[in-house]
DNA sequence: TCCATACTTGACAATTATAGTAAGGTATGT
DNA sequence: ACATACCTTACTATAATTGTCAAGTATGGA
């Protein structure tokens, strides 16, 4: 039950972004160098959140990324799901998925079901705004996060 | 953020043990047969649901698995956490994990420390008594699941 | 114009976790 | 004794994920 670290690095960049951003774009070098986060793979998770309309880029030098929408418009779900395609806790809740068609009849169903329901349920209940009030109540160096950190193994 | 087959597997087989024990052990060859699951991999999640004191073991011929309690005593929650370890959805935090020691800089950890909670909360909500009453509503012929349904692939 | 910056995009290798298989052992009722 | 059925460890194959590489495009400024 485990979150890909895609999901988390994509929070935490955004929340980078967020902090640092005042108004002007931000490099993806910049993001990187301060959270720690291969520069290539940021590249990776821009792409989709540009795709999913979470932020907007501007080409060129002094260029970067900048949200394409307030800070409490954006909800943490939201860029989990962009960055991962889907939050179900079993195959078989996916879109598209012909894998069962009588779920009728599968007693745990509705059981996991109801497991992502609550999961996109909160995340969705906070926001970015929510991640950087927090983050600016705090003492803080570089970065969100303590170097090395949120690793998935280490 | 996907449950473990493992987990999925020994759910749906504590409910076809439950609905078919009648105060009797039950082999798992017979689970096995009725929810298409790999005995030898049947044997390793009873292996650990039985040091999760779950259910306890009968041995010799007529021999097989009771339910350790009550159907209204046993936590859906429990039975998952048992076979798959840990359910948190980041590694930081796991029991005995030291990749950082000081989460008080990490912004992100209370989102995910808030999700583990729910997930845990959500999944201790349900108990075995209720999964086997849902499928003691229904038509259903051999096992409670549809065959070849809830595979994580396919 | 030319160049440096920085986004854009696809392909791919390395690592890890999981699912599933195999095999042999031990207890026990008939 | 013998068949049944639990007990336990070890291993392999497969899939997903993480992370790297590389080549390209747009743009602002010297
Ligand atoms: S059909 Fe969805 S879990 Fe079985
Ligand atoms: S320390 Fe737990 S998520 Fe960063």
């Amino acid at each position: 039950m485990r979150l890909s670290t895609r999901a988390q690095y994509a929070v935490r960049a955004m929340v980078d972004l967020s902090l640092y951003s005042e108004g002007r774009p931000v490099s993806l070098k910049e993001i990187s160098r301060r959270e720690e986060i291969p520069l290539n793979y940021l590249e990776q998770l821009f792409f989709r959140l540009k795709k999913g309309q979470i932020v907007t880029s501007v080409r060129g030098p002094g260029g970067g990324y900048v949200l394409a929408r307030q800070e409490d418009a954006i909800k943490v779900g939201e860029i989990v799901v962009t960055v991962e395609e889907q939050l179900n806790p079993v195959a078989c809740l996916d879109e598209g998925d012909r894998s069962c068609r009588r779920e009728a009849h599968c007693v745990t169903h509705f059981v996991w079901q109801g497991l992502g329901e609550r999961i996109r349920g909160f995340l969705d209940s906070i926001t970015l705004a929510d991640l950087t009030r927090e983050a600016r109540n705090r003492p803080a160096g570089e970065g969100n996060i303590e170097k090395g950190a949120c690793k998935p193994t280490g």
